[in-house]
DNA sequence: TTGTAAGCGTTATCAC
DNA sequence: GTGATAACGCTTACAA
């Protein structure tokens, strides 16, 4: 005699499948289905005890599921008392939000993603620590991915981040991109972006970059302020804006003072150690050699240093050298390393700043604003000449 | 009149086309594509175009959800064209699929959680990477976060960590976890969990440690192989298996050598690089000084260098310096540091496979297993006597 | 103050 | 092979 949940009838009722182990029933009368949850054994082994629900605590305590969530959320017009007795039971039976439901409901996902082109140096992973810093204070998670510098990577992040529904991107684009199709889609859902350090010109979106002209320009003036005239620059891959900002420094920094720009004291790295070791060398094979190098990172520029040394040629005395982003090994090499520092954990607290402004008021939209930070020269040995600077 | 963002010049400025209603410009003169935020109206009709679903693409094609969640998921009974039809429309509606719904009904969310104390060094982002590349290619994302050292931020990135649902946890404790309730959430809910580094006995979970005594033992060894005699240990926190470990070695090595354990050549540091730095200075003090120190890391041993090069003391004629971690410092300062290296990428991609079995069989349960990976001695000159070894 | 029920975007079961 | 529809856990009008 199974009566229907729903109208109580007992004719049309009919068998309809299972349902977790359990008959299942549907009646036609009132076009009901339903299960008679009594009868369900307890998983007689595998207790894999389902986490609670709103629902169970609500059942618990003889209240509907929206008076539970309304005590949970410390709504206002609830009962002192039920609100009371609510939290204490959703202590007991230790309840723990389900995010993903909230998620869902609220079609967002206080997830902010990042994406970096890499974890190796300790640049990006610091730029992480200021943009948690910032975000976790805000109640945002974050999910971090790296594209490992390609863009096949980067395009399969970033479609993972887009399923994911994160509610902002903060990222620094690999330097093999080209096109940047990828990132359109979040423009086209109107996701804020913050691209730091590397960028697209053609999307639109928060850029905050380090001023690379600026401290291009500081290092190459302070090499010939210590007597240097023969400058060589070690440049990152040329699609990489960095680079040609910190390139378009170095030629500045010389043309204003008189000295001339030489091709073959240029040479663009693909950043990797093995390259800028073979530059190294080659700068310092040279029928006229030159007298300084201003590397574009510091890596390059202890690899320099390294083939210096291995060459007996000595630094600062023969050979100036000065590298870009203060890496924490410039400070132990011998000799000590001038490199440009970079305020890195400013980048991602102030990314992340950014991000939540977009987010608080969608209203005044994502224009393409742009953010420059300063730079700032630390002068250690490698580039201090004995003889006094003119 | 409009100015160029970045070089501030109006010549040369042309109009290129519109973005997102508004006009936008590009700079001859630095090749700069720019928008003047201000003027947008905040979109008259609004349509922050809600991200097509499954049911938008069934509605357009006139077929039922269900059709088109199998055509989407490739499910055999599905007919060819309808399928190729449902494919099409979806990838012209621009359809990216939601990840959070996905998770909801599958109450999974493919998600691993990732907590660590810190991301100052290079240990943990190192251990990330190799958990990473295991993870996203078993179609994975990760959750990281970190405690900052701090038991209360541990127990609140716990609690957001739980609330998203991961299904997996790889975690290394602060140094001041000495509770672990918070651990004991996941247990509970039969949720994988794999501690590298620093663990609880308290909590049943999967462990990947490093082999902490016998690192610590070949690294005195070798000190007392170049004939080092009296040799200090700075030991890290007390709570900490890891310096438990390493100081037992230490014990270890000395009386397996005949060398006398003297209570005043141990200091227990907090491992921040100003204790590190005021336990060196008291070391080279001492009336009877150690003639070689042995440190819980590199960033201390690195403190103790730099203490000895202050006060004059040669490293490693009158003392001996051995480190532990690898740092990419230790490499490059003067002398070169002898370290202990840990196999760290292998750390985090093992954990990660570790995780990637726990889920694959969940019949087999969560066994505390140990897996222990051995170190490497890195020898470098700090710790080279000139003198012959005996 | 509390309950009812619709809805968020999926998947999966069953009926046809 | 395809269509209804319940279910996942939660929020939030709207009703009572």
């Amino acid at each position: 005699m199974i009566k229907c949940l729903k109208c109580n009838r007992v004719e049309a009722i009919l068998k309809a499948g299972f349902l977790r182990g359990q008959q299942r029933y549907y009646c036609k009368d009132c076009s009901f289905h339903f299960t008679l949850g009594g009868t369900l054994k307890p998983s007689p082994t595998s207790r894999k005890s389902r986490p609670t629900t709103i629902k169970d605590i609500a059942r618990a305590l003889g209240v509907a599921n929206s008076t539970v969530s309304r005590a949970l959320h410390d709504h206002p017009d609830v009962n002192e008392d039920t609100k009371k007795a609510i939290i204490q039971m959703a202590q007991q039976m230790d309840y723990q939000p389900n995010q993903v439901a909230y998620d869902l409901v609220k079609s967002q996902s206080r997830i902010i993603g990042m994406l970096v082109p890499e974890f190796n140096h300790v640049f990006f992973p610091t730029v992480i620590i200021g943009a948690q810093e910032i975000l976790t204070k805000a109640g945002y998670r974050m999910i971090i991915m790296q594209s490992n510098e390609s863009y096949a990577d980067e395009i399969s992040n970033t479609a993972t981040l887009l399923a994911s529904r994160i509610d902002g991107l903060i990222v620094s684009m690999t330097k093999e991109t080209n096109h940047y199709e990828h990132f359109k889609a979040f423009e086209k859902r109107e996701i804020p972006m913050v691209f730091f350090n590397r960028y697209a010109e053609e999307i639109m979106a928060q850029r905050i970059v380090i001023d690379d002209y600026q401290g291009a320009v500081a290092a190459v003036e302070h090499l010939i302020g210590q007597g240097y005239r023969r400058i060589a620059h070690m440049a990152g891959p040329r699609n990489l804006t960095l680079s040609q900002e910190r390139l378009r420094g170095y030629i500045d920094a010389l043309s204003r003072n008189g000295l001339p720009v030489l091709n073959e004291l240029i040479l663009h790295t693909d950043l990797s150690d093995e390259t800028a070791k073979i530059y190294a060398q080659h700068f310092l094979d040279m029928a006229e050699p030159p007298d300084a190098i201003f590397a574009i990172n510091d890596p390059s520029a202890i690899q320099i240093i390294l083939a210096a040394r291995a060459k007996g040629i000595r630094v600062p005395a023969e050979l100036g050298v000065v590298g870009y982003s203060n890496d924490p090994r410039s400070a132990y090499i011998e000799p000590g390393l001038t490199t440009v520092a970079q305020p890195t954990k400013e980048i991602g607290r102030l990314a992340a700043k950014k991000i939540l402004a977009l987010l608080a008021n969608e209203a005044s939209g994502p224009t393409d604003q742009f953010v420059k930070l300063d730079t700032e020269l630390i002068v250690r040995a490698s580039s201090l000449r004995a003889q006094a600077p003119r």
